[in-house]
RNA sequence: GCCGGCGUAGCUCAGCCUGGUAGAGCAGCGGUCUUUUAAACCGAGGGUCCGGGGUUCGAGUCCCCGCGCCGGCACCA
């Protein structure tokens, strides 16, 4: 768009960018040091009068001039603050520039706080200067910005007119801290594997392809962490994490992004049933730095998130929905249609069909089924964990029964991975894994409808 | 990929059924106003009605194609 082409709004904000610029004022200045937080200016008054002179800086988000005064309320990261500007005390220059400011600049302010006779808690500006002029116009100060469209791809906009979606963030990043310090407290080792692979194992997924021109060679995006932290169990660490990003080449919907992320974590030594317990400790660490508690709500419906969770088969489950005795794919699939959209409270469904599980240990009073489980939460998926398979001869058949379901045209189908099974001959120690979708965990205990309320910039087709 | 809904000013939305010169509030612009807070009041502006095609004397409105967003299905352990 040419600025010709722009709406006049924008136009003005040129025009007086320029005025500004024309009477030595720097737009896009520097050096100012608040000394305060809005929310730390607006606790020093207290219940006092009147405090000694501050400095806060942030975007001013609406003004009201009323002749030789003016209010505007200032925005930082910690809330809003009312301004409080006077032709007396400014003068005539000053005061005029204020209120030629415009919602969305960000500007500096110093002076005392007050209250005013309706009792709102201000600042007298003594002195301000304007930061960052912003060209913009921000969305409509009483309705917000709702386009959805706009929010997800214009996520600044949203963050700055929906402060409440910053809270939503905020939530995330305490999840993810608490996720780690439980797991480092309980002795796991944080590391960083490959995002580029030559095989996209760990998964049942479509990856996406990539090309490294110096290699001359195709490379995949992960679509697990799971081979490589097992390879990590084969090299002696005991216990092992990863928090990071997955890339799953599939379609779009509210509760799937093609990047997400995963946490993974594999304990030497533990099985199926350690890692429930494992689960159950992250579910309430996780519900507490939400700020939530166990009693909780989601779009509506309760839910109580305190441990313990029911522990039940799949095959007991489906014969019960069903009255079918099925096994394999089929039983997976009845699991899937009849059972799991109906399991609400939080469940751990055991022991999964061999067919579906290739990297998971086989149960030994009965072969057709691995000692896996997943957690379900109001018939979703939160969790996918088994004991792990370790014994490198089963483990070849289970990769060739995949690579037989991959040249029968499965593009999903799990691939041959020579290096992952030349270390699990070197010798895997018994041991238990864990993946969790931490995008789902996150809107679980943020109330958020869709996965895209959760990720900061989420996928979109291209701006046309 | 399939089905449905939606797309109008910077933002939030009417108008579309039943075709007849494009509206409101907020924001912006000009003015009045020195403790307001969705400030108030007066005034003048601002539009590729998502894009393209068609029907019609005339299309924001009806039809077709495309694009985007949302939801559902498919897919997704």
């Amino acid at each position: 768009m040419t600025e010709e082409d722009e709406p006049e709004v924008i136009r003005d904000r040129r025009k007086k960018l320029e005025r500004l610029r024309a009477a030595a004022i720097d737009p896009y200045s520097r050096g100012f040091k608040p000394t305060h937080s809005t929310a730390a200016a607006k606790a020093l008054l207290g219940d006092g009068e009147r405090t000694e002179p501050v400095a806060v800086a942030g975007r001013l988000m609406v003004k009201r001039l009323m002749g030789g005064s003016a209010f505007a309320d200032l925005q930082d990261e910690a809330g809003r603050l009312q301004l409080f500007a006077s032709r007396e005390i400014l003068g005539e220059r000053d005061f005029d520039l204020f209120a030629d400011l415009d919602a969305g600049d960000l500007i500096g302010a110093k002076g005392p706080i007050f209250r005013t006779r309706r009792g709102e808690v201000t600042l007298e500006i003594h002195s301000f200067q304007l930061l960052t002029k912003s060209l913009r116009p921000l969305p409509e100060k009483w309705h917000g910005l709702k386009d959805v469209e706009i929010r997800y791809r214009q996520r600044y906009v949203d963050l700055i007119a929906n402060p409440e979606v910053r809270d939503v963030f905020r939530a995330r990043t305490k999840i993810i801290a608490g996720l780690r310090n439980l797991l480092d407290q309980a002795g796991f080792l944080e590391v960083e594997t490959p995002v580029l692979q030559e095989v996209p194992g760990g998964g049942h997924a479509r990856p996406f392809v990539t090309h490294h021109e110096a290699l001359s060679r195709d490379l995949f995006l992960r679509i697990a962490l799971e081979l490589h932290l097992k390879r990590l169990l084969v090299g002696g660490f005991e216990r092992v994490y990863e928090i990071g990003r997955v890339f799953r080449n599939e379609g779009l919907s509210p509760r799937h992004n093609p990047e997400f992320t995963m946490l993974e974590c594999y304990e030497a030594y533990a099985d199926y049933n350690d890692v429930m317990r494992l689960v159950e400790d992250m579910v309430v660490t996780a519900t507490a730095a939400a700020g939530r508690s166990a009693n909780t709500r989601y779009q509506g419906e309760e839910i109580n998130l305190a441990p313990p969770f029911r522990r039940e088969r799949m095959a007991d489950l489906v014969l019960e929905r069903t009255g079918r005795q099925a096994v394999g794919k089929e039983l997976n699939d009845l699991f899937e249609e009849y059972v799991q959209p109906n399991l609400r409270e939080p469940t751990f469904v055991t022991d999964y069909p061999i067919e579906i599980s290739p990297l998971a240990r086989r149960r030994d009073d009965d072969p057709r089924f691995v000692e896996r489980f997943e957690l379900v939460i109001l018939g979703r998926e939160y969790a996918n964990a088994f004991t792990e398979l370790t014994d490198p001869i089963d483990q070849r058949q289970r990769f060739e029964a995949q690579a037989a379901q991959r040249a029968a045209g499965d593009v999903e189908a799990h691939p041959m991975d020579e290096d992952f099974l030349r270390a699990v001959e070197y010798g895997l120690p018994p041991c238990g894994g864990l993946g969790v979708g931490i995008d789902r965990l996150v809107m679980l205990l943020t109330d958020q409808p869709s996965i895209r309320d959760v990720i900061l910039f989420p996928v979109m087709k291209a701006e046309s």
